[in-house]
DNA sequence: AGCACGCCGACT
DNA sequence: GTCGGCGTGCTC
């Protein structure tokens, strides 16, 4: 066949791309959207290439229907980035390009609209005179558009409509009666104008840095080429100022660059966010520092995607989907608390966002700082090794704040002498918190479990209220007054007696944020009390009016899950107390120590940010427990240390490679048989000798809405070795049938 | 993944 | 006699 022909990643599980014929009047290239008739629909593919040839016979070959012209392709790095991904997460090709683009450009009758010319705003002398009298004084939002028309040297639409929902017909109407021109620009064309709201931002006080941030700052200036960095500071000590110079610094030396900031989740961008653009407000736009993540409507997601795609965003800010995103000059990455789970993508593409980051400084040669207080121990040997530079921050930058100190509160002791608690508080941290309110400051406790109690049960014949389509029990949760399952969804309503024998004595059986919280308010009198945890939070923007309270003072306790413990700046919490972590000292995930104690360090960072004396009191009832000695010695060091010696005598990560295939049926029997006939077909590959399979185990929580679930670990020391293998294993995959679903992972978190 | 075709059980 | 269950096969 001659011709022109390209050949397109359509979102679709074969690993493959498919020829269609060209023949439009845009020139085809690499990177360019198109629209592809698939089957008997329409698809939205990326062309990875442009030939002149095609082996497919011609009779199965169509036509490509649709091209989208006016968006500029995706930079061959990019086209690269995702066939890494694709290759390294064992997917498609396809598969992993087009979910990391925004949806809405996956929608062909969405992209004139997206990729509209744009339109340009400026007031002109006759507007500048007439408006102000034209406008009712009650008509705020238009009042506030002609202000920022007067203030500014000219308006860009999305700005317009952020300030009024009818902008854009407004503006029309003014221009219509001589009061406003305007100007219509090519899309992705646009320089961006600084707005002259910078100017009033020019008095931002910039803090000192200490001598550890200015060498940290110093180091990161002076890479050149691939540099990973890992930054290890403890809580407060400034980690966020050394992104903001090394960033400050990148923008002066390169005016055009652009840099990638990566938040472990959506709730932590807003402070960040606000950091950024006070910081920036002299020197950049508005519109260059944009933010990306899973919580912004289509619409706007796409638009600040196309702002990082056209390289008009200079700071993109966002959660592990960012790392995706297209930065044709992306010139440094910042992977703030590398260590923290969510940066692993744990549906679909299972990719950490944190390795994409390195991977992508790799490939462009420029610097990546990783970040955290207690960094990953993948991380901490790499700096050990010397792969990574470590720079440390030893110091809370705040002068006076000085690291909390921990203290461990023995249960087993409590009870043995007789001492008061109250409802799973011991007497020493009621104390306490009573002391914090007399003083006026605030108390945080931190409990990773939410709902009232973990679960229901009879006194009387030891029934548990379990879900019926898990195996898991069901959470109480008193303010629904209902039962929920937390794995599946499942709901009923609280029995009033004991299904299985009547009895009406049926209790509560341990404790969960909703029962702490009811707890405080009797056990610490007067206090205002505030549960922060997924339950009241689901509304979505409900956790940042929430969090805004404590930050205004309007709370005394705040209890509440992971989700308080991370990041949060809380200026007036001195004392953080610690509930029933003990349970993940004896899990079977040998990386179930690293978390506990990065999260411990975490929220023991939360106390005594602004100079008051932090306090943090772990209840537990194994208080010489090594995991809580190195914890009350904040002894980050030693901890990794000690677990990096264990994992290299256990053989576990990071001196050998993983992954887990994970089958779902109907049956246990079902998904065991599927994992029994992929290890066989494993051993049969060549090459696989350097590969070695465990016997298939079911999952702690074996049955999720029905589906029976196990699991089968696959280990080398050679990650080549686990690449190859894993990819020869594929089709026998494929070919096995007897299960609902199955997937691979690699470098799985949780076994 | 979708969305077809295709071959066996309970229903107006 | 059909409606519809989900097994298997294909998509340039």
């Amino acid at each position: 066949m001659t011709g022109q022909y390209v050949r397109v990643a359509l979102d679709h599980p074969l690993d493959a791309l498919y020829d269609y014929r060209y023949s439009l009047d845009c020139a085809p290239a690499p990177g360019m959207l198109v629209r592809v008739p698939f089957g008997r629909r329409d698809m939205v593919g990326l062309i990875y290439e442009v030939s002149a040839h095609s082996d497919v016979p011609a009779n199965k070959l169509r036509d490509v229907s649709a091209v989208c012209a006016a968006c500029p392709p995706l930079s061959a790095q990019w086209l690269a980035l995702a066939g890494f991904a694709a290759d390294y997460y064992q997917r498609g090709l396809g598969e992993v390009a087009l979910p990391a683009l925004p949806q809405a450009l996956r929608d062909p009758s969405r992209w004139a609209r997206l990729l509209a010319p744009e339109e340009r705003y400026r007031l002109l002398p006759e507007g500048r005179a007439a408006l102000p009298d034209a406008l009712p004084a009650r008509a705020q939002a238009l009042r506030r558009l002609a202000q920022s028309l007067a203030d500014a040297v000219e308006l860009d639409a999305a700005a317009a409509r952020a300030l009024h929902p009818k902008a854009i017909a407004t503006l029309e109407a003014w221009g219509e009666a001589g009061w406003v021109e305007h100007e219509c620009i090519e899309f992705g064309a646009a320089a961006s104008v600084a707005n002259s709201a910078a100017d009033a931002a020019a008095a931002v006080e910039i803090p000192r840095l200490s001598d550890e941030q200015a060498d940290a700052v110093e180091a990161i200036g002076a890479a050149s080429g691939f540099a990973p960095f890992l930054l290890h500071g403890v809580t407060g000590s400034g980690k966020t100022e050394v992104y903001l110079r090394a960033l400050a610094a990148l923008l002066e030396r390169d005016p055009g660059a652009q840099a990638l900031v990566l938040v472990p989740e959506i709730n932590l961008t807003p402070q960040f966010e606000a950091a950024f653009r006070t910081r920036f407000a002299a020197t950049l736009a508005s519109d260059a520092i944009v933010t990306l993540h899973s919580g912004l409507a289509e619409g706007e997601r796409a638009r600040n995607w196309l702002a990082a795609h056209t390289g008009r965003a200079r700071i993109v800010l966002g959660t592990r989907l960012a790392v995706l995103a297209s930065l044709p000059r992306l010139a440094m990455l910042v992977v703030d608390e590398e260590h923290d789970p969510a940066y692993k993508q744990q549906e679909g593409l299972r990719y950490s966002a944190r390795d994409l980051a390195v991977w992508r400084a790799k490939q462009l040669g420029v610097p990546v700082v990783l970040g955290s207080a207690t960094p990953s121990l993948e991380s901490w040997w790499q700096a050990e090794q010397g792969r990574y530079t470590r720079l440390t921050l030893t110091r809370r930058a705040i002068a006076d704040a000085v690291l909390p100190t921990v203290k461990l509160i023995d249960l087993e002791e409590e009870r043995r002498r007789g001492r008061a608690s109250f409802e799973g508080l011991s007497g020493p941290l009621v104390a306490a918190m009573k002391a914090r309110l007399e003083r006026g400051e605030q108390s945080l406790v931190f409990l990773n479990r939410r709902g009232y109690a973990p679960t229901l049960a009879c006194d009387a014949c030891g029934w548990v209220a379990g879900c019926p389509r898990c195996t898991a029990y069901v959470v109480l949760h008193k303010p629904e007054r209902a039962l929920r399952c937390h794995h599946c969804g499942w709901e009923s309503r609280i029995p009033h007696s004991c299904p299985e024998c009547g009895n009406v004595d049926i209790a509560p059986m341990g404790r969960g944020t909703q029962r702490i919280e009811e707890a405080l308010a009797s056990a610490v009198p007067g206090a205002r009390v505030l549960r922060i945890d997924a339950d009241s939070t689901r509304r979505k923007g409900s956790a940042q009016a929430l969090f805004s309270d404590v930050h205004a003072g309007e709370v005394d306790i705040l209890v509440g899950t992971q989700m308080i413990a991370k990041g949060h700046d809380f200026q007036r919490v001195s004392l953080v107390g610690v509930l029933n972590a003990d349970n993940a000292l004896f899990s079977h995930d040998f990386r179930a120590g690293e978390r506990l104690f990065a999260q411990l360090m975490q929220v023991s960072g939360r106390a005594g940010r602004a100079g008051l004396p932090g306090e943090v009191l772990v209840q537990t009832r194994y208080p010489r427990h090594a995991l809580y000695h190195a914890l009350a010695r904040q002894d980050y060091v030693g901890f990794a240390n000690t677990q990096v010696a264990e994992r290299r005598d256990a053989h576990l990560p990071p001196f050998v490679y993983q992954a887990l295939l994970r089958a779902e049926g109907r049956t246990l029997e079902a998904a065991l048989a599927f994992l029994a006939q992929a290890a066989a077909a494993l051993a049969a590959i060549p090459g696989a000798e350097r590969v070695m399979a465990y016997d298939a185990v079911p999952l702690t929580i074996v049955k999720v809405m029905n589906v029976h679930r196990a699991q089968l670990l696959v280990e080398s020391q050679s990650r080549a070795a686990l690449q190859a293998t894993l990819r020869a294993w594929q089709p026998a995959l494929r070919a096995l049938r007897g299960v609902l679903r199955w997937n691979l992972e690699v470098d799985p978190l949780d076994i």
